[in-house]
DNA sequence: TTAACCATGTAAAAAGTTACATGATTGT
DNA sequence: ACAATCATGTAACTTTTTACATGGTTAA
């Protein structure tokens, strides 16, 4: 499981709580995580059993107490191990495609329906990546190296989601030229 | 859980056994799933007690008896219903990506290797990609917009794979520029 | 006053992977 | 002799999702 390791590549910046790991994974799109809650409080968990994090109780009055996890060297260890294992290919669910896969049965109102929703929700994922992207608080102590792999990281995303859009006209454009009305 | 509903559409193409469906999924690269046994004899076995399809047993000497999958017209309906239904957003997960934003301590021949790496697993699949399309066996009684639909995404998968492999090389490129030595 | 934010977690269910188990036939 | 194809399935495990549970603070 990555999840575990992506854990340790933020707290490799600075140390985070469960809390705001969460937010992280959120803001960072190309991750895919839904870093719900139970994942990342167990990942936790199972770090600190690993000696890969430490954590560290901050009492804080009326609120309850944060836990702020450390990464320790073995971590970063783990981290640069696990960094630079082989890779695997990317797997991409989308039942969106499945749907037009088996869209033989819809009218031409229900299919340009469907590739409208898809198309709008698109445009919506495209809008909050740039804003995120714009909004992003870069850390300091990371070589210009480091920081032109994020820069390509958030343009692979922006340029996916703009072919979903071109490839989302096309095919409107080729269905309507086959409608049959 | 859409595996079902992937089964229910080939399945509306004409009947098929659970090892046939096994091999449709493995040839059809846009759809992800392992298709391993246990999920298509388990949804098989789910699908029949919902009566979307009913089960053909063939006996064959000297082979154990087939089981021959038909749809019913609940099956079309159920089918229908959730390709109009509202898509989901894809879900992409590429821990290679995770790997390249954590890869900070790489050295630059580790970098370069995982980069590589990566970058022959998608000549692999695209070639892979290509092969496969020329194989298809296209199936009669299909629409022309069926057609064009899923030509459209075979060349969808052919795109993102050629994609790919435009922004490793961008990304090698980049990384070489700023190398340490 | 209502929603969002801060901050932690648990329980149960669903989905998915890997390995095991059987056994004949056909092609190299 | 070995691998691939045909054909079914089960068991154990891991991963992921969804819902539940608590409760104070802050801003519109």
């Amino acid at each position: 499981m990555s999840l575990t390791h992506t854990i340790l590549g933020f707290l490799s910046w600075k140390p985070f709580t469960g809390y705001e790991l969460k937010k992280l994974f959120s803001e960072t799109d190309f991750i895919y995580w839904s870093g719900n809650n139970n994942q990342i409080y167990k990942s936790l968990v199972q770090l600190s059993s690993e000696k890969l994090v430490t954590r560290e109780v901050v009492q804080q009055d009326s609120l309850p107490a944060k836990k702020i996890y450390h990464i320790t060297d073995k971590g970063r260890k783990e981290l640069h191990d696990w960094a630079s294992s082989s890779p695997e290919f990317a797997q991409v669910k989308n039942t969106f495609l499945m749907q037009l896969a088996w869209s033989g049965e819809l009218n031409d109102r229900e299919l340009s329906n469907l590739i409208g929703e898809y198309q709008y929700e698109v445009e919506m994922r495209l809008a909050m990546c740039r804003t995120k992207l714009e909004r992003r608080t870069v850390l300091p102590d990371r070589t210009e190296r480091e920081e032109y792999i994020w820069e390509m990281l958030w343009q692979k995303e922006i340029d996916y989601l703009k072919g979903e859009l071109n490839w989302l006209v096309k095919l409107s454009q080729g269905v309507v030229k086959r409608s049959g009305k």
